[in-house]
Parts: C-alpha cells; sequence; structure tokens
DNA sequence: CATGAATGAGGATTCATTCAT
DNA sequence: GATGAATGAATCCTCATTCAT
C-alpha cells in the first residue's frame, strides 16, 4: 500500500533534488560532491533522493539533458520569427551576448556542463553521442542560417557553413569558460566584436 | 657518502611520475584518478611516488606549473625574433594551428589543464592567481603586439587591445575545448578563418 | 518523520562501540589498535562507528571522560555520608582497596587511563588540562578532608594537607599500576599498610 | 671485505642511536615515534641503524635493558657501603628524593620505562620477565634490607618485609609518574614524607 | 660499512548505496 | 514514500624494512 502521489509531486521533488544537486555540482565538481552535499543543501533526505534516482551519476546525466532538451528546442522557434539569415545570426550572437550578468544559477550550469563536456572525451560512447548532438543540433542551427542566407545572397557564398558554425560554437564556449573563470572578463563587449567580425565578413561582396 | 642518487636520476624519476600522472589524469580526471592507477601506469611503487610528492594535489599542481612556467617563457622568445607587430600575431595564430594534429600528450595537457581552469572557478584564492597570470602573461602577449602594431600604424588605432587579447584567448581555449572532444573538429582551418577576421580587422584603415 | 532511531538506542551503540573500544585499547594501547580491532570486536560495522564518532581519538577521549566525569561526582557524594574526616579518609582507602579483585573491564580502564595519563605529558594543552582537573579535583577531594580534620582537631595541624593529598594519589596510581602488571602483587594488603601509616600519623598528638 | 670498525665504535654508534631513540620514544611514544624520527634526531641513516638493530621494537628493548643492567648492579653495591639497615633504607629513598630536578634525560628514560612497564601487561611474556626481574631484584634490594633490620633488632619484626618493599616501589613509580607529568608536583617533600611515615613505623617498638 | 631510495602491507577515513522502520 | 543508520569497498597516505650503489 505505497501512498501514491501526485505526478505533480514527484516532479516538483524532483526539481528539487536536481537544483540542490546543481549547486552542488557546481560547487565541488560531481566527484567531489556528496550525496550527504545534496542532501544538506536540498534539505531531502537521503533515502528519499534514491526513491527518484538511482545513483549519483543519473542525477548528473538528467541535469544535463534537462537544459539541451527543452532550451534547445525554444531556440529554434524563436528563431524561426526572423526572416533573414542576417538577423538570426544576430539575434544568436545577442542572445548569448545578453545572458550576462549571469545568474549564479546559469553560472552553477554552465561550469557543471563543461565539465561534462570535458569529461566527455573520455567516454567513447558519451562523445559520440554528445558530438552526434552538438552536430544535430548547435552546427545545424547556424548552417541552416548559413545555407538560408547563401541562398537569398545575404551572405558571400564562398563562407563554409560549417566553418562559420565551428567558429561560433568555439567562440561562444571559450566565452562562457572565461566568463565562468574570471569576473571581470568583458563578455558583452567580445561578443560584440566578434559578432561583427562575422558579420562583416558574411556579408562582403 | 656521495648522494646516492644523482640529482639527474631524481628529475628523471619525477619525469617518469608525472609523465604517468598526466595520463591518468587525462583519462579520469583529477578527483577519479588514484594514486593505484598512478603506480599501475607509471610502474614506480607507490612508496617511492610519496618520495618525490607529498600528496597527490601535489603531483597535480607541478603538472599544471611544468607547462605555464617554461612553455610560457619560450613563447615570448620566439615572438621577439619578428619585426612587424602583424608578424608576430600571425606567428602566434600559426602556432597554435600548428599543434594539429594533437599528440596524445598534448591531448592529456589539454584536458587535465581545462579541467584545472574551470575547477580554478571554485577556489578563490587559486582563482586570483590563475587570473593574475593570465593577466600577467598571457593578455599582455597580445595587447604589446596591439600596441606595437597600433604605435607602427600596423593595426587600425581604434582596436581596442584589451578586447584583441580576450578574443584570441577565448578563441584558443574553445578551439583546443573542441578538438580535445572532437576528432572531427577542423581545427586547423577553423583557426586560420578566424586569424584571416582579426587580421584583416586590424589592418584595415 | 520521528527519529529513525530513539536516543535510547543511540546511546547503546555509543556504549557498545566504547566498551569494544576500551578492550582494543587496554590489549593494545590507543596507537596499536586499530579500527578493525574494534569492529572485530564489537561487532560494528567501520561505517557505524564513523557515525557516531568522527576519529579514533573521539573514541579513545570520550572514554576517559566518561570515566572521570561520572565517577568522580558520584564520589564526592558518598564522601558527604560521613561525618568525621577520619570516617572519609579511610572510606576513600576502602573504596580503592575493595576495588580488588579487578574486574577485566576495570583492569583495561586502568591501563587505558594509566597510558593516557603517561602519554599528556607529551602534550601541554592535554597536559595542563589534566593537572588542572586533578588538583580541582582529586587533589581537593583529600584537602578539604584534611582541613576538615585539622579544624575539629581530628587531625594534627601539622600535616599540609597538599602533602597528604599528593601522597594518596601518588601511592593509589602507583598501586593500580602495580596491580595491573602484577596478578600477585598484594594491592589490598598494601593499601591497608599505608592507610594506617597514614591515619596513625595524622592522628598523633 | 668489510671494513672492519673497532667494537669501540661500535658502542659509540650504538649508544648515539640509542640516545637519539630515547628521546624519540620519549617524545612520542614507542609506536608514533618513526624510525625517520630517530635518523632525524641521531643523524645517523636509516640503513646504519639497521645495521646496529634488527627492529625498532630491539632498539626499545635494549634502552630498556640498558638501564636496569647496569644502574641495578651499581645500586646494590653502593648500599652495601651502610652498615645499618636503617642507613641502607634512608639511602635508597634519599637516592630517589634526588634525582630531582629530573634532567630531560631522566624524564624521557622514565616516560618510556612507565609506558613500557604498562606495555607489559600486554605481554604475557614479556610481563613474567619484568615481574620476575621485579622480584629478584627491586623487592630482594628491600626485603635483604628489611630481614637484616629484623635480625639486627632495628625494624620491628612484625613488619613484613615483602609489604614494605611493595610500598617503597609502588610509592616511587607513583612519585615518578606524578613527577613526569607534573612539573608542580612537590616531589622532593613527599618522598621525604613517606620516607619519615616508613622508618617511624619500623623503627617503633 | 653507510646511504637513502624503493617497497607494499597496513591503517584511518570517506561515501555511494541499501534497507529496516 | 520518507528517513537516516548501517555497510564495506575504495582511497590516500605512512612507515618499517630491505637492498642496490
Amino acid at each position: 500500500m505505497p501512498p501514491i502521489v501526485s505526478e505533480e509531486y514527484k516532479r516538483k521533488k524532483k526539481k528539487e533534488i536536481l537544483s540542490g544537486a546543481l549547486a552542488c555540482f557546481a560547487k565541488k565538481g560531481f566527484q567531489a560532491a556528496t550525496i550527504d552535499d545534496i542532501v544538506a543543501y536540498s534539505g531531502i533526505s537521503k533515502g528519499a533522493i534514491y526513491n527518484y534516482f538511482k545513483s549519483k551519476e543519473e542525477i548528473y546525466l538528467e541535469l544535463l539533458n534537462e537544459q539541451t532538451e527543452s532550451a534547445n528546442a525554444r531556440l529554434a522557434e524563436k528563431i524561426s520569427v526572423f526572416s533573414s539569415a542576417e538577423e538570426k545570426l544576430e539575434y544568436l550572437f545577442d542572445l548569448y551576448r545578453d545572458m550576462s550578468p549571469f545568474s549564479q544559477e546559469r553560472k552553477d550550469r554552465i561550469t557543471v556542463q563543461l565539465e561534462f563536456t570535458l569529461h566527455s572525451s573520455r567516454d567513447e560512447n558519451l562523445n559520440r553521442i554528445l558530438n552526434e548532438r552538438g552536430k544535430k543540433f548547435f552546427l545545424k542551427l547556424i548552417t541552416d542560417i548559413m545555407e538560408e542566407g547563401q541562398n537569398t545572397g545575404e551572405f558571400r557564398s564562398g563562407a563554409d557553413p560549417n566553418h562559420v558554425a565551428g567558429l561560433f560554437w568555439t567562440f561562444m564556449d571559450g566565452a562562457m569558460l572565461h566568463r565562468v573563470i574570471n569576473e571581470e572578463y568583458p563578455y558583452k563587449t567580445i561578443i560584440d566584436y566578434v559578432k561583427g567580425l562575422v558579420l562583416q565578413d558574411l556579408k562582403q561582396g
């Protein structure tokens, strides 16, 4: 006779755990953060945590999924409202630029995300999944815009969409890394600078 | 009564330990890599390791110093042979570009380095040290070139040296990160692309 | 939501651990006794022990406190029922005398206690605490009786209370030491002998 | 072709090691003192120490023998010069009394000795040896005097030599223990007090 | 004989996970 | 479902002893 609780309740509970875990993973790293840390942080008992997740690693993975899944769906949607490729690209640059100033929660999320990305280099399988996802989603986001821009003549046809896409994400990851480790890093200004360089290049005859 | 073993011998032994440790830290991360892993990897006994380093952390830190200390001194020296700012900047881009294809050892080093950089965001003190070092050395490397270029008129005077410097390292860190997690990342091409954008911008009237 | 286990249960568990630890410390000494010994002896898992005590040393210290704290309170109380100083002093001698034959547990406790006392000579801070406690409690126990006896005229006024007190505890510690290391030591007889000498001296004209 | 060194040299070397070891054992206890401590303290290399002693325990045992062997031989000799039992007994009391103020080396020796004595309660074999030695030498020292005194009529015949002997060593061990752990312990005064009590008792009709 | 580097068994402590209440 | 006590494998580090130089 297990006391049935609503799905709603369960979802809320999971959120609480994930939120506490995010803070802990960000503050100490996945390995160093202990379940007891998460207990202390989330106020949820150890046993309860294991009712919702079957291991520390699962919490970690869920935390990382959470982000990509939903956030990315929204992103693609938002872009679709713009009619020109240039506007779309510009919007993306601005979107990332305007994340600053970063909330603690976003910083935590970025730290955890980057650490996970790095960690993925150690696991063949994980690595493949992440790279595929990156290609299918992140790179595609930009290459689609590029192709659109080249078709409409907005962007010079000589630019390789893959390289522009690579450049974009290379740069964004670098910028977030620097922002996370250095309070004084001129995040917004530098993004604008790059945005200028890229757009100028793409639009030039 | 003479020293049992030569300084040379000791240095070699330390190198061996560091080399084994680097591989382990790269493969598993600092926390997850155990002393026993290092023992297995380096073939050196546990006790011997503790004769040369007083903790796992010390090995880690030495590994990170090793890199910056010497490598950076060499870098500054190499640049000084070029007479124009443009050549210097170009040289830096090329230097990083030509690191590819990456040896396993370099990949290991980068992974460990990036992980450490991220980790530093958790330790106020470490963070300050790293940022200061970054400012004093890495950023200065570029800003010096920028100022030189602006004085000689090679580079447009409107460009903010700090932003160019920030852009450069933001980008390099991002590129190394992507290279490390993705075998297919077009590292060289993208670096050349960025190099083109930046130089074009700086040289334009 | 009520406490998983009662306070009573916890106290009992602690007792069990302490009891096992006492036996181990007595049998091998604090340093030589291992946590695994305590595990084997008490039948309580290693992890559980660390739920109740945060280090081997804490177990040791608690073991030593346990004794002094309560036992001493009782001692002072018991003495207060006697109306003459002589009776009180005699009671103390008899109390220690009648500890023999020693139970294994008492022998253990004495061994551990003496070893700790000796060890305290190595730690300035510990040493000070122990000496203060000794002065405030053990010595005072006797000097109070002495002063009472001198005020009522039971004891000769020339006797220095501090010296009598010193003699008493010097002797008791010596006797317990000898008793612990030598089964054949005539503990009771010798205590009675000393009791006779001291009382005769104090009561003489 | 082992370079032969003189016996003299060897003895001196052993002394040096023992002296360093004594200080270390006193400062930290047998278990806690490490061979490296002894190396640091004596300035003799680890290898050399193992040329002279085959284990840490052997050093410890030798340290304890050293003392009893020679010191006790001298003691018996010294006593023999006195012609009356009373003088002999008094001499013994005075001898111990005049050890104070204690040199650091004596304190070290006492600490180590007492710790060893306590420790002996853990080893059946050791315990037997120590008790036999105690009986044969220490107790006998006093009982011989007692018998002599009773034969000459100096001491009352009712006194049990064994009890007096027991009392004497019980008390001396207690006094040394207290002296070692408490700088302010009135060692000399208390010994004199006990000496008075005992002699008065023995001489009384 | 002297030296101190190497060895690895052993010890204290931590922590993910389980499970009785 | 919630709780937190119990478990013990895993981890870092120490140190007595050995042995090549």
